[in-house]
DNA sequence: CATAGTGTCATAGTTAAATATGACGGTACA
DNA sequence: TGTACCGTCATATTTAACTATGACACTATG
């Protein structure tokens, strides 16, 4: 799964434009800006992007039409809805958690920036 | 200041030396394990862990004793859960609470996902 | 004072990631 | 049919991190 913690540029790249699909900007079977533009939209070389695409490809987020361009699967954005909330409830938070008690911050505290973070 | 999310190797063996001396197992004026030690702790190369040092003694969490060692300094578990507080209530927790909205996730998750690791 | 244990430093080599660049093949459309 | 725009691929280069190794200086201690 591609997760919001990517240390490679394109792994960063490939959850940007995942987000992209859970915000709704790429929807379903929308074409998504050429490998030019993105690179010129995070200012890095296209080839970066290309394995970007890649990684995308192989989770079956995207999918490319020769000579067109790539393309939101269909079902993309259900489908990563449910591995990043599973990603989130199961490793995401857990990890949280254990950093909030080793520095004594308990659950009224994070409640609290819940509330004012909403 | 020294996150949890430090890219590199010898940026993690700085966190996690940092998590020893606020769980207490690294208490003040103690001395740390010998950079040899700590290498074949975290199978990596010394060179890396004296990296690691390096950074620690530049936030001053530790110093050093001539042909002896590296000891923890006065006040870093106290500051050191100054600053991670602070880190984690400003930026940690906001991000992770982007991420919750973004996947639908709610309050009432996140408590109760509290509650079970606890 | 010899020796073993500390950290230090310099050098060289390896690896992965990212960049830069040019050439190429498929597609759309005027 | 030619031109512009797509993605693709190969190659070379650069950079940062990490590893490997050997030599060295300081400290404690028998």
């Amino acid at each position: 799964m591609i997760s919001s913690n990517e240390k490679t540029i394109f792994g960063k790249v490939a959850y940007l434009i995942c987000e992209e699909i859970l915000k709704g900007n790429y929807n379903e079977e929308d074409r998504i800006p050429g490998v030019r533009d993105l690179a010129a939209t995070y200012e890095i070389n296209y080839n970066t992007v290309i394995r970007a695409m890649e990684v995308l490809q192989r989770e079956e987020i995207v999918y490319q039409k020769r000579g067109i361009g790539y393309f939101v699967c269909t079902d993309a954005k259900k489908r990563l809805r449910k591995a990043q909330r599973e990603e989130f409830m199961q490793k995401t938070l857990p990890e949280i958690f254990r950093q909030a008690r080793l520095l004594d911050i308990g659950l009224d505290a994070i409640t609290e920036a819940w509330e004012k973070t909403k």
